[in-house]
RNA sequence: CGGUGAGUGGCGCAGCUUGGUAGCGCACUUGGUUUGGGUCCAAGGGGUCGUAGGUUCAAAUCCUAUCUCACCGACCA
């Protein structure tokens, strides 16, 4: 490719709204363009990237044995509503009318399409287990798209599911498409871990994600640094094997004026946060002979609202209780909340359940209480795990210590189970004849979310550093002053030729620039290998090469050049 | 959904307080100059200042409404 052919869109400003790293590189790269709010065009050498990353998707799906389809964007509300998602979803479903008002969805994920297929085109279990996918554009009205081509409403997603008469069988498949996730990440040259997921609403069901390490990730995962566990950080189970002291101060009530916080108390009382306990509120289930439930944590340790929201007693999701219900209650505002004396469930979590001689809130403002003790002091109460858990602590499956990162998530599979096949009744006759609720997995990967990852994980100050296996170019032809020198022309369209016909991708830029401007975009775009030709090299048939990732320069003879690319390169 | 901020040429911004007929840098076009790391000089093209209404002799500027966009938050009492 000739840039004077080509769309090349680089730019020296990023936009003010770009916060992170990736976003402001893939405007300056030119690989993608705002449209609207969370909606991208992508420019010709964003494409390139990520039809490669889709490339990588599709081999290794069909390595898996999984069969490409392609599905409908526009999905008929009818197949929503049986499934029960057309309630279910929210906001984030785009919902739109044809012209005979009939209700139509932009469809954010395929469960009901597919499972409507396969209901109607498999109905023997001589024909299982399959394994169906496609890469495609979903729609997802996100309450809030950020960080560009991260997060946007519009995006192209890897989506495959799978089909089984027996959860043997669907494990097996689990199995296989989990090392083919590892593969695919491999090969992208990605630093990611995969991690346990929460199984969220569906519930039960075995579930992995698969996260991009990087600072700018959304999530935070827990790893412990002697094994291979690693968990997202809402599931993470907190353990405690700390074993309660016995009481061994009485009961004191101290005034605490002006300290709100446990930071503000522990200073005050020259004490650790560890020290302290934290009396947190919440709106109880409806099912539960109360209002509110008092959640009791450590002072330096963090409630973890998906544990806290699965317990059956806590409404679901979780919301915290407002003050005036509070004050009701205890007589006391916040930031002088405590568990002693307290007339309502309470939850204690089990890291403080094992502490002793505690200080916590006393329900009268601005007081405290210092040597409070369970069981002594407070007797009715329940020990769950409800926090989060934090680097340092033990890891669950008990090897290390844990440590907590940032991570993108750029794959989820997820053992379905029979939640969509048995509301849409898809089945097939067994061996013996019965009708028999198929089982089912599904398996995604945000394709598109991936390039912004790669960026995240892969620059410098110059910019976009690629991996060789998805860079939009192999190779950059950086003429110097061509218009002026007909023998640079000719050697550069020599050596832009031989490249071709080798089938490798180059970019030959052939504008009429200096050589700064092309040094710079080049860079800019991360393109692997370059290869420099000037005049001053030119009186000893000698061109340059450089290397994006490493930095190194060679001088090449002009014949040897080609043939140096190509070693390079491993073609 | 809550909070904060922003909408002025493709991008980055100034002008707004104190109303007076729109400007700077980058990019673009033309001519010249320069040529191994974003040259320099000159001349140009491009904006109904988000939209609608109002106040005024006069509105980018003041008032009202509205739309759009971004960031933060939506546990830590």
């Amino acid at each position: 490719m000739r840039t004077s052919d080509y769309l090349l869109a680089t730019q020296k400003e990023s936009p003010a709204e770009a916060e992170i790293i990736s976003h402001q590189l893939m405007i300056r790269a030119g690989l993608v363009r705002k449209l609207a709010s969370g909606l991208y065009t992508w420019l010709p050498t964003g494409l390139r990237v990520l039809n490669k990353v889709a490339a990588i998707v599709r081999e290794e799906m069909n390595n898996a044995g999984a069969v490409e389809v392609s599905m409908p964007v526009v999905q008929p509300a009818d197949l929503w509503q049986e499934s029960g998602r057309w309630d279910d979803y929210g906001p984030e479903l785009l919902r739109i009318k044809d012209r005979h008002e009939r209700d139509f969805v932009l469809g954010p994920t395929h469960e009901e399409v597919i499972t409507s297929l396969i209901n109607n085109e498999v109905s023997s279990y001589k024909q299982l287990p399959l394994n169906l996918y496609q890469i495609q554009t979903k729609f997802r009205d996100e309450v809030r798209p950020r960080f560009g081509i991260m997060r946007s409403r519009e995006f192209i997603m890897k989506d495959a599911y799978s089909f089984h008469l027996d959860m043997a069988s669907l494990e097996t498949t689990y199995a296989r498409m989990h090392s083919a996730y590892c593969n695919i990440f491999e090969r992208i040259g990605l630093e990611y871990r995969p991690v346990v997921a929460d199984s969220g609403s569906i519930g039960g069901a075995v579930s992995h994600e698969f996260h991009v390490l990087a600072d700018s990730g959304e999530d935070d995962i827990a790893f412990s640094n002697a094994s291979d566990y690693a968990a997202n950080i809402e599931l993470a189970e907190a353990i405690c094997s700390e074993i309660r002291p016995e009481p061994s101060g009485d009961l004191t009530l101290i005034d605490t004026p002006d300290a709100k916080t446990i930071e503000d108390v522990a200073s005050m009382l020259n004490i650790e946060s560890t020290a302290c306990v934290k009396t947190l509120f919440v709106k109880a289930s409806e099912d539960t002979n109360a209002d509110v439930i008092a959640l009791v944590l450590r002072g330096d340790h963090n409630l973890n609202e998906i544990k806290a929201s699965k317990l059956s007693s806590i409404a679901s999701p979780l919301e915290m209780a407002e003050e005036a219900v509070v004050k009701q209650l205890t007589n006391a505002g916040f930031g002088s909340l405590g568990p002693v004396n307290l007339n309502c469930p309470i939850i204690v979590d089990k890291s403080a359940a094992a502490c002793a001689d505690f200080v916590c809130g006393a329900n009268i403002d601005e007081k405290h209480y210092v040597n409070a003790n369970w069981d002594r002091d407070v007797s009715d109460y329940q020990v769950e795990d409800v926090r989060n858990i934090q680097a340092g602590d033990p890891s669950p499956d008990g090897v290390g210590t844990i440590e907590i990162r940032k991570g993108i998530e750029v794959g989820h599979i997820f053992q379905l189970g029979d939640k969509y096949s048995k509301v849409m009744n898809c089945g097939v006759l067994t061996e013996s004849g019965r009708h028999q609720v198929l089982q089912m997995g599904c398996y995604g990967i945000g394709v598109s979310r991936i390039v912004a990852a790669a960026i995240e994980q892969n620059h410098d100050k110059y910019g976009v550093i690629w991996p060789d296996t998805i860079a939009p170019f192999q190779v950059a032809i950086i003429p110097m002053n061509m218009h002026k020198s007909p023998r640079i022309a000719e050697t550069a369209n020599k050596i832009y030729d031989a490249l071709i016909a080798l089938g490798i991708e180059v970019l030959f830029d052939d504008r009429k620039e200096r050589p700064g401007v092309m040094f710079n975009d080049m860079e800019l775009i991360g393109i692997p290998h370059s290869v420099i030709i000037g005049e001053r090299n030119m009186d000893n048939q000698l061109v340059e090469y450089k290397h994006r990732q490493t930095g190194d320069k060679s001088t090449v003879a002009i014949s040897e050049i080609v043939d140096l690319v190509r070693s390079k390169i491993g073609v």
